[in-house]
DNA sequence: ACCCAGGTGGCCC
DNA sequence: GGGCCACATGGG
C-alpha cells in the first residue's frame, strides 16, 4: 500500500527534487540552515532568507558563529519566528564547533542512531527538523514524517497513531530502505498535501482519491 | 478579514 | 503522556 501510494503520486506528480540549494560550496549547511529556517514557514519565505545569508557569504560554519545576533535576526526576518530561529542557528553553529570542529562532515560520520540523538540534543532541532538534516543533507535513509504525512495517512485510513516515531517506523518496515525513495517520498507527501489535503481538503480533484476512505464524506 | 505554512519547546495537569 | 500556547512573516 505504501509503495502503491508513492507511485500515484510520483505518477502524477513527478519529481519534485529536493533539497533544493544556492549554488554554493558548503550544500549540506545550507540544508541545514534552510531545514531550521522553514520549520512551520512556506519555502518561499526561507528562500528570501537564504538568498540574504548567501549575499552575506553566511552559508558556512566560520562566518555562521562569527555573527551578530541582532544583524543575523534582519537576514532571516522574511522567514517568521526570526528571533526564535536566530537562537536556533547559533544553537546548532555552538553545538557543530563544541563537539565537531566545526566540521559538518564528522557530525555526519556517525552511524544514524547516534546522529539523530546528537541533533535533537539541539534545542530548536526537533523530530522532523533532524530526520530531515539526516535525510536530506546527510544523505543518509530516515523517514521525515511532517503533519501532512500524519493526517494524510489518517484519513486514507492505513495509519491510526498520531505519534511521531510510530509513523515513521511503519514507513520504514514498509518500504525498502533507499535514500532517494524515502527523499521523493516525503517531498511528494507535501507537495500532495498543499494541494489538496489541507484541513480544508480538495477530495474531488485528488490523486488519491480513489483509495481514501476521507474522500467518501467531504469535498 | 481571515487561514495557513516542509515545527519546537515550555508549561500545565 | 497529552493539551495549550508563543513564536512572526508573507501569500492566498
Amino acid at each position: 500500500m505504501f509503495q502503491k501510494i508513492y507511485q500515484i503520486l510520483y505518477n502524477h506528480f513527478g519529481p519534485q527534487k529536493w533539497w533544493p540549494t544556492t549554488d554554493n560550496k558548503n550544500p549540506k549547511f545550507e540544508i541545514i540552515v534552510g531545514a531550521i529556517l522553514t520549520q512551520q514557514t512556506s519555502w518561499n519565505n526561507v528562500e528570501k532568507a537564504i538568498n540574504n545569508l548567501k549575499r552575506e557569504n553566511l552559508l558556512n560554519p566560520k562566518k555562521m558563529l562569527d555573527i551578530k545576533n541582532k544583524n543575523l535576526e534582519k537576514l532571516i526576518q522574511s522567514s517568521g519566528y526570526y528571533r526564535q530561529k536566530t537562537k536556533k542557528l547559533k544553537n546548532f553553529i555552538n553545538f557543530l564547533w563544541n563537539r565537531y570542529d566545526g566540521k559538518v562532515e564528522k557530525l555526519f560520520s556517525q552511524p544514524i542512531p547516534k546522529l539523530r540523538e546528537e541533533l535533537l540534543s539541539v534545542n530548536g532541532i526537533g523530530k522532523e527538523t533532524a530526520d530531515s538534516i539526516i535525510l536530506y543533507a546527510a544523505n543518509k535513509p530516515i523517514f521525515v514524517v511532517d503533519a501532512y504525512t500524519t493526517r494524510i495517512f489518517n484519513r486514507i485510513g492505513i495509519t491510526k497513531e498520531r505519534d511521531y516515531d510510530e509513523i515513521q517506523k511503519l514507513f520504514q518496515k514498509n518500504l525498502p530502505n533507499d535514500v532517494q525513495l524515502f527523499n521523493e517520498f516525503h517531498a511528494l507527501i507535501v507537495k500532495l498535501g498543499k494541494e489538496y489535503c489541507k484541513k480544508k481538503p480538495k477530495c474531488n480533484e485528488c490523486p488519491l482519491n480513489s483509495i481514501c476512505s476521507h474522500s467518501k464524506n467531504s469535498g
